[in-house]
DNA sequence: CTCGTGGCCTGATCGC
DNA sequence: TGCGATCAGGCCACGA
């Protein structure tokens, strides 16, 4: 559920927080949350055990905190992960999975706990390899092993809008699932596809071939937008002291068009809003706005 | 190589 | 009241 837009709230809500904190002490009390994390590399806590967050970066729905010891913890929300900034004494959460012990020079003593009820999430610790990404001439960039396969989000300033359309146009499968494609464009998850594809009107099962170079561009335009959007909503709504991404309560759900909006008029034509299972996910569209 | 499906996972909800 | 079935969808492994 926590797309882009919730993963950059949640990012960010930690950087403060994070940054310059060292890590003193790893509970892992469901082993599950660890399956990106690559034992051969070492022991996720031993690994994490006494060192220090260098910064909080993203891409797509990874975060990834850099460590001064080279490596980086490396987090994905999944499906219903959350991590939460807690006082170092508080009552554990339900669902916690991982525990951070942490001392920041000047927040002192912190909890943070990674939590998941489905554990579809994950934490690892990872090493950081370097790639030449995005637009032709774009700075290397550092990234941990298991995310160098996620494009760039579409928010990236080195985002290559004309690799993704003309990569769009070859494609004989369908354009949704090609926003889900996160080694084509990343951070877009069901909801906001829908969404986008709303905004573009564009049935999300039109070939990618079958779409015009003008029409990826205005897709590609409307998915900006739906992200922008969210992430301006999310950005204001959340506790500078707690970071708490849930997907009922925390989603920006009052401004959607086309997710979860069956059986009620289309804002744009009135018609009623359709949903059908596609790609085993469920799918939502204008019939009449939304020619496949 | 591209494309499409199944599996992982828990809790809320629904029908009987 | 209880119980089984269904649904939600992130990513990845795998087979065609």
């Amino acid at each position: 559920m926590p797309e882009l837009p919730e993963v950059e709230v949640v990012r960010a809500g930690l950087e403060p927080v994070f940054i310059g904190a060292r890590i003193d002490a790893v509970e892992v009390f469901d082993t599950r949350s660890l399956k990106r994390h690559d034992a051969r590399r070492g022991d996720f806590v031993g690994l994490l055990s006494g060192s220090t967050v260098i910064s909080a970066e993203r891409r797509g729905k990874f975060m990834w905190f850099p460590l001064d010891t080279g490596d980086a913890l490396v987090t994905h929300l999944g499906m219903s992960g959350q991590v939460l900034l807690r006082a170092a004494d508080a009552e554990p959460d339900r669902h916690l999975r991982i525990q951070l012990h942490v001392t920041h020079p000047t927040h002192g003593p912190l909890a943070i706990n990674f939590v998941d009820q489905r554990i579809f999430g994950s934490m690892a610790v990872d090493e950081l390899v370097q790639q030449q990404v995005g637009v032709p001439g774009a700075a290397l960039r550092t990234v941990p092993s298991q995310a160098a396969h996620i494009a760039l989000d579409p928010l990236d300033p080195d985002f290559d809008d004309d690799a993704f359309v003309r990569a769009l146009r070859k494609k004989s499968t369908g354009v949704k699932r090609a926003l889900l494609d996160q080694n084509l464009i990343s951070g877009i998850g069901n909801i906001y596809a829908d969404e986008a594809l709303w905004a573009a009107r564009l049935h999300g099962e039109k070939p990618g071939e079958a779409i015009s170079a003008a029409k990826a561009r205005e897709l590609l335009a409307e998915v900006r937008s739906v992200l922008t959007k969210a992430l301006a909503e999310g950005g204001t709504s959340f506790d500078a002291q707690y970071v708490n991404v849930n997907g009922a309560s925390g989603y920006f759900s009052h401004s959607l068009n086309a997710y979860g909006q069956q059986g009620k008029p289309c804002a744009r034509c009135g018609a009623e809003i359709r949903r059908v299972t596609f790609m085993n996910r469920g799918s939502h569209f204008c019939p009449r706005c939304q020619r496949r």
